[in-house]
DNA sequence: AATATTTAGATGTATCAACATCTAATGTCT
DNA sequence: AGACATTAGATGTTGATACATCTAAATATT
């Protein structure tokens, strides 16, 4: 449903005000979807977001400070998250010799597992969205997103 | 700061993951700007999209049923968060005769005073978005959402 | 009319975000 | 070296979402 139907907008609003209604609509569209596919695997978005991160690095350990850096929401608690995936057994904390204060964190075998099929599931997600939007309708929107995000801070 | 930049981003995803990731990154941002706007106030954007919603209604007692209908996140808690608005005295239940099990819910007084001002403070912030957006920019963008929006349910 | 189903709303629990505060370790400055 | 500031991370509290369940009222079915 289109976002002005799905809110019901009746009043006259700017185009640039129904584009934020529609990225904060579209964005609280997408992580539901993202839930509903991890949800038979015991993860959440925002875990799975770690999980992502930590797959990139390939075994080689990152800091916890580094998780956040690159995750989508830069004020997320991520040291009670990591909580949660070490609860499962899914990642590993190990002491940083050089810097004490830090805490590196590696996925374990099994979470390593779970992140490629878990991966795979977002990944043919994500290439269904080409029935949908062809490339350059992608880089044009995120083309007048950034421009937005490049003002900030 | 680009979202590409600010998740670090160095693999090659497709277009249209970027832009996923774009979507929920910028929301993620707006949010936390009108959080931040609002804060002063002692109001978050959550309770202030109910606000505004009673505020379109002139007056006329809505449904809390239709409330949540109007919402951004469709399954936003509205009954908690009617009780926060109601607690701050800003709104009021009414008993529906016509339907014993609704509750209609309507602005009170103090509660409409400073729901004008707040949405002075996110109408400055909206007709910013002119010096970033143009109509064109903010059509093609929401055209493009929508797109996926529509296949949805 | 009696039963069953649906709907509106409230509420309990788990997860997460937002923000402040705290500790320990590191870095800086004189 | 000693004093101060900064940084990494943990933790407590509050606000919100996700999901399940519950009650009461309205509607549909037979």
């Amino acid at each position: 449903m289109k976002t002005s139907d799905a809110l019901q907008m009746t009043s006259f609003a700017s185009p640039q005000e129904q584009l934020v209604l529609t990225v904060l609509h579209t964005a609280s569209e997408l992580l539901s979807k993202h839930r509903m596919l991890l949800k038979p695997h015991g993860i959440t978005p925002e875990q799975f977001n770690i999980l992502r991160i930590l797959r990139g690095q390939k075994g080689k350990p990152i800091a916890l400070r580094d998780i956040s850096n690159r995750m989508i929401d830069k004020n997320s608690n991520t040291s009670r998250l990591v909580d949660k995936l070490l609860a499962k057994g899914l990642v590993q904390r190990e002491a940083c010799p050089e810097d004490r204060r830090r805490v590196d964190i590696v996925l374990t075998a099994s979470g390593q597992k779970l992140t490629e099929a878990l991966k795979n599931i977002m990944d043919r997600e994500m290439s269904s969205l080409a029935n949908v939007w062809t490339h350059g309708d992608a880089r044009s929107a995120i083309a007048v997103l950034d421009r937005w995000n490049e003002q900030q801070h």
